[in-house]
DNA sequence: CGCTCCGTTGAAGAGAATCAATGAGCGTGG
DNA sequence: CCACGCTCATTGATTCTCTTCAACGGAGCG
């Protein structure tokens, strides 16, 4: 356990990779100042946790690079993946005490990160900052609640087809008009598993199934190749 | 099909049932009367739904009496619940364009009517309303994850249990110290299942099990004795 | 009084989990 | 450079939870 990479931040945000997709767009250069005046970068490592569930939400932060993972898990351990967040998207829980899943990285990342006081005073004097974070909330309300209709309610078949189909829209070159896509996933067995609420050997399964009748292929561990985008999206199927 | 109960709205707010808790309570009296005079009552009927998943959303509202759902549904017809909401609790997609669920009331109600158009631009210039928002969205979006690991990881017999402890401590009076808690479900075995992501044979057969076990009576249709709590809580085991 | 809706219960079956073994890829260190 | 050990993916056999299909009884309502 390492104190990781943290670095004061001058007013480097004129160059920041997210500079105009993460909150900070909200922002004049003049409240954007303020803001980083308060911001720390940190870099932290695959696999470190940034907050646990249940523990005080002491911080929040923008996702400068890299992925993260939020988790919730029951007392004997089964874990589910309640979302994952990518550079520019923000994370932890302004105006809450308490942090209601863990937040861990998937990859190497690199935050910005505030203290949750601060930033929640930085907050209320900002109304479009609040404004930005209130249309994020309400966006990824409506994703939790379509991952929960794939939770209740689909077949690991349905699950399989309708996370590759969304992995292939955020990571795949735009992909031919033949319906073919052609990437590599982020993440492994055991979290598309954790994602899906399936397990490991069902997730390799369905894959095989898939790969099987022609729909996709499986050129290396973390490879996928979508052959008939039509007919995965025919499988994914709900409304 | 009815025109239901559709009624101009005054300064009525004063005696407004809701007007502590529902999003109001972030205005003036001032603020107030401007809300009011776009705001419409609007009774619906059991069953009606007020918003279908991927129309338009056309209105967002305050419920002052009775519950709704908020739905999601696949292709061929399976359901789940994504969401309760009761009075004072805000509903609908503000700064969206389209429902990404449906909104049916389980029960009579009444709400306090907004167009969407109308209410984003006085929302945009009240950042206190959007504070109010903001933290509700926060909240529904604990809660969606929350539901989220019971959906993807859970066993019948734990929902079942977490449900009935939720409703125990929405519903019952404070329940006896020694763990007893009576109350009438507010929703039928469909619903609960719906809510689950179960059948509603399961449903019933896992009450079932409760009531064989003793930890629970069922003393009507809908009624629930919970005998044991903390066996209850210790099923639910949820972290 | 009959009808429909709802909840319960039973029997059978399917889908996914569990338990278990094997093998491929990768980083480490000899 | 190769051997070792680890993690990760795959595959098989079996088990079990939940679903599906079906029938029945009671409550409420026209």
């Amino acid at each position: 356990m390492h104190e990781n990479g943290v670095s004061a931040n001058a007013a480097g945000c004129e160059l920041c990779l997210v500079r105009r997709r993460a909150i900070c767009h909200a922002l004049s250069a003049e409240e954007l100042t303020a803001l980083a005046a308060r911001g720390r970068r940190r870099s932290i490592a695959r696999g470190q946790t940034l907050l646990w569930e249940g523990d005080d939400a002491l911080v929040v932060a923008t996702v400068l690079e890299g992925m993260l993972k939020l988790s919730a898990s029951t007392g004997d351990g089964r874990e589910q993946i309640v979302g994952i967040v990518y550079p520019s998207d923000f994370i932890g829980r302004p105006f809450g005490q308490r942090a209601s899943h863990s937040v861990t990285a998937l990859t190497d990342a690199r935050l910005c990160l505030f203290t949750r006081p601060e930033f929640d005073a930085f907050a209320r004097d900002h109304p479009e900052l609040e404004h930005d974070l209130l249309e994020r909330a309400l966006h990824e309300l409506d994703r939790a609640r379509g991952l929960m209709l794939l939770l209740g309610r689909m077949t690991a078949e349905e699950r399989i087809a309708t996370l590759l189909l969304e992995m292939a829209q955020r990571f795949a070159g735009k992909g031919s008009e033949d319906g073919t896509d052609r990437f590599e996933l982020p993440i492994d067995r055991r979290q598309m598993a954790d994602i899906l609420g399936l397990t490991v050997e069902t997730v390799s399964r369905q894959l095989g199934r898939l790969r099987g009748i022609g729909l996709i292929d499986l050129p290396s561990r973390r490879g996928i190749v979508i052959n008939d985008r039509g007919a995965l999206a025919a499988i994914a199927a709900a409304a």
